[in-house]
DNA sequence: TACAATAGGGTATACGCTTTCCCTATTTTT
DNA sequence: AAAAATAGGGAAAGCGTATACCCTATTGTA
C-alpha cells in the first residue's frame, strides 16, 4: 500500500503538506489541496493507522472486554458500545473469552497494549484492588456491570438488588406466596445480589423461602431446565418462579410444560434481562429488563470523555434500574 | 505507560535486549532476561501494538465487517471469528454498521487503514468488481457469504439455491401442494436465489406457485407479521410457509396463530438460519441450519494463512451446504 | 599456543506518520 | 514606500518498536 511519502513525491510536494491534507489542517492552498486529493484517490492511499496512532499517541479506538460474542446479552452490549464508537469515528477492538480471573486480565492487557483511548470493560472475576489500578492508569477505562465505590464515576451498573425486589414484588402483587427460585451457580456476585433482593421483598411481605426452593445451575437454558427437575424431585411446593435469567426461565417453562404443568396458569416464571428470546419463546415471557444496550452506550461516551480528559461532575452515578416488562408468563392467583 | 527504553535503562540493558526478551529472541543471557522479565513486571510495561506493527508491517489483529452485532446471525459470525483468532493469538477489530454500499465501503477501509493482516468481509451491497481490486490488494482478505467466480479461492458462501430446493422439498415430502413464500424485500442476491432453489423443486414437482403467495417484507419479525397478514388479506390458500429466515417464521408463526390458524396442524412454517430463536420459539421451529460460526471459522483460518502467504489447494471451494433441522412447525399433510 | 567459532549484547536505522519550527513570497497596514 | 502580517509550504525531530550489523569476551579446536 502507497505511505505518504509516495503521495509526496508524485504530487511534488513535501510529506507535511500531505499530512496536512489528510488532517483537514490549515497552510495548504486550495489548488494543492486538490491536487493531493486527487492523487491520494488515484493511488488508493490510505493513511496507516498504527503509524498514526503512534505518532499522537491517539489510536481512534475503543476497546471492549466481553465473556461470549455468542450470547445476545454480550452482543447487545457490543452493539451499544459500537453505535457510540461510530458516532465519534472511532473503531472498537473486542477483546475476551470466557469468564475467568487470567481470560480478563489478559483481554484487558490486550487492549492496553493496543492503546485503546477508551476502554469498556466487563469483568466478573476480577479484585477491585486490581481494577482500580488499571482505573488509575488508563483515563479512559470505565467498568460495566459492576460498582467499585473508590472509582464510583468510572462504574455504570445495574442495581440487581433493586432487580431481585422487583420481580418479587410483583410476583406477590400478582397474589403468589410459593415461590421457587432458579439462580446461577457462577461465582459471581450478581446472583448474590438479586437473591438478596427477593428475599428483602419476601421477608416485607412475610412469605418465607424454604432453601429447599433454591436452585443453582448453568445460566443457561439446560441449567434451567436441570434446576426445575431437581425442584420436582425434592418436592418442592411453588406456584412462582424467579430465574436468574431468561434462558434459564425458558428452560424452566419448557420443563414445566414438560411436566404437563401450564405456564402461566398452574405456575408463573419470570426472568431477567430481556434478551431478545424472551420475545420469542412461547409464552412470551414475562421479565425484567437490564436496558444493556443504553448502558454500553453510555459506559462508551463517559469513556471516551474521560479520554479525552472531560471529567464529569463527580457525583454523579451511573446506576441503572431494571424494570418488569409483562408478557404472558404470570399470571395473577 | 512505560516504554522500552525505560525498561531498559532500570534494568541497564539496551532496547534491543528488552526487546530480545520479550519476543522471546535469543543472544540474552539467562541471568539478563530474567532481570529484564522481573522490571517489565514490576513496571506493569505493555510493548505498545501500534509501534510493533509499525516496526513489523504486521498487526496481529484480524478485522471482521459486519452489518449488525445486535443481529444474533451477526453475532455468531463475530463469534466464530473471535474463536479462531483468539486461537492465533489475535484480535478482532470489528468494524461495520448498516447494510448499505457507503458504509460497507468505508467499514472496509477502516480494517484496510488499520493494517489487518486477515480480514473476514461480510458484503452484500458493494460491487464484484470492487472487491476483487481489494482481494488482490491484500492477501488476507476472504469473503464470507458471497462467491466471485474470479476470486473463488477467497470465497467462503452458502449455496443459497441447493437451501431454497431443500427447504420445498423436505415440505413436499410431507405432503405439502400449496406453498406460500415470505421473503425478503433487501436488495441483496440471498433471497433470489433461495427463491430460485424453492421455483427448481417445485417444478419438479409439478407444483405451481402463484406470484400472489409471495410475499416480501423487512427480514425481521415484523414483516413475517406483515407478510402473512397480506397473504391473508388477499386470500391466498396455503398450507406451507417457506420463510426467508428464522425472524420471518417466527413472526408469520405468530400471526397465523393470532388468526387462530394452528401451526404446524393447520399450516407449516419453515425458517432459515437456524439462529438461536428458532430453539426457542414455539412450536420450535423447523428450519435450515446455516452453519455461519462454522463458515466463520473457516473463513478465519483462510484469511490468516493467505495472510501468512500460504495459498491452499487451488480447487478447493468452500461452499457449505445448508441441512435441515427438524423441530416441530411442520406437520406432514 | 594460535585461531576460529560462538555467546551475549550494543548501535543505529527504518517503519509511516504528526507537528514544531523555520523560511519565503505576497498582501496588508501605516 | 517601508514595515508588518499573513499565506503557503518545507525540513526535521520524534513516537516505540524490530532488526541488521557490529563488537568483545569466552570457549572450543587444531
Amino acid at each position: 500500500m502507497a505511505t505518504m511519502k509516495q503521495i509526496a513525491d508524485v504530487a511534488g510536494v513535501s510529506q507535511a503538506t500531505v499530512s496536512r491534507v489528510i488532517n483537514e489542517g490549515p497552510k495548504v492552498g486550495y489548488a494543492t489541496r486538490q491536487r493531493v486529493k486527487d492523487i491520494i484517490k488515484e493511488l488508493n492511499y490510505r493513511p496507516n493507522a498504527n503509524a498514526r496512532a503512534l505518532a499522537t499517541s491517539r489510536s481512534d479506538t475503543v476497546g471492549v472486554v466481553v465473556a461470549d460474542l455468542y450470547e445476545p446479552f454480550f452482543a447487545a452490549l457490543a452493539h451499544g458500545v459500537d453505535t457510540v464508537a461510530r458516532k465519534n469515528g472511532t473503531q472498537i477492538l473486542i477483546s475476551g473469552g470466557t469468564i475467568g480471573e487470567e481470560a480478563e486480565r489478559k483481554a484487558i492487557d490486550t487492549l492496553l497494549g493496543h492503546r485503546c483511548d477508551a476502554m469498556v470493560v466487563h469483568s466478573k472475576t476480577l479484585e477491585n484492588e486490581e481494577l482500580i489500578g488499571l482505573a488509575n492508569m488508563v483515563p479512559g477505562f470505565v467498568l460495566l456491570n459492576r460498582f467499585i465505590p473508590e472509582i464510583a464515576g468510572r462504574c455504570v451498573w445495574l442495581d440487581n438488588r433493586a432487580g431481585g425486589r422487583l420481580m418479587a414484588e410483583y410476583m406477590i402483587r400478582q397474589g403468589h406466596r410459593k415461590f421457587a427460585v432458579v439462580s446461577s451457580g457462577f461465582p459471581i456476585d450478581d446472583p448474590i445480589h438479586r437473591i438478596e433482593g427477593i428475599r428483602d421483598a419476601l421477608s416485607d411481605a412475610n412469605i418465607e423461602l424454604p432453601d429447599m426452593n433454591i436452585e443453582h445451575g448453568a445460566p443457561n437454558q439446560e441449567g434451567g431446565e436441570a434446576a426445575i427437575q431437581n425442584l420436582m424431585s425434592k418436592g418442592a411446593d411453588f406456584t412462582a418462579v424467579l430465574a436468574y435469567n431468561d434462558a434459564m426461565a425458558s428452560g424452566a417453562m419448557t420443563m414445566l410444560m414438560d411436566h404437563d404443568i401450564e405456564v402461566p396458569r398452574q405456575v408463573s416464571v419470570i426472568g431477567y434481562d430481556d434478551i431478545i428470546l424472551a420475545k420469542y419463546c412461547r409464552p412470551k415471557l414475562t421479565t425484567l429488563r437490564y436496558p444493556i444496550e443504553m448502558m454500553a452506550s453510555k459506559a462508551t461516551e463517559l469513556a471516551l470523555q474521560y479520554a479525552q480528559g472531560v471529567t464529569p461532575p463527580v457525583n454523579e452515578t451511573f446506576k441503572f434500574q431494571p424494570t418488569v416488562v409483562k408478557r404472558d408468563s404470570v399470571a395473577r392467583i
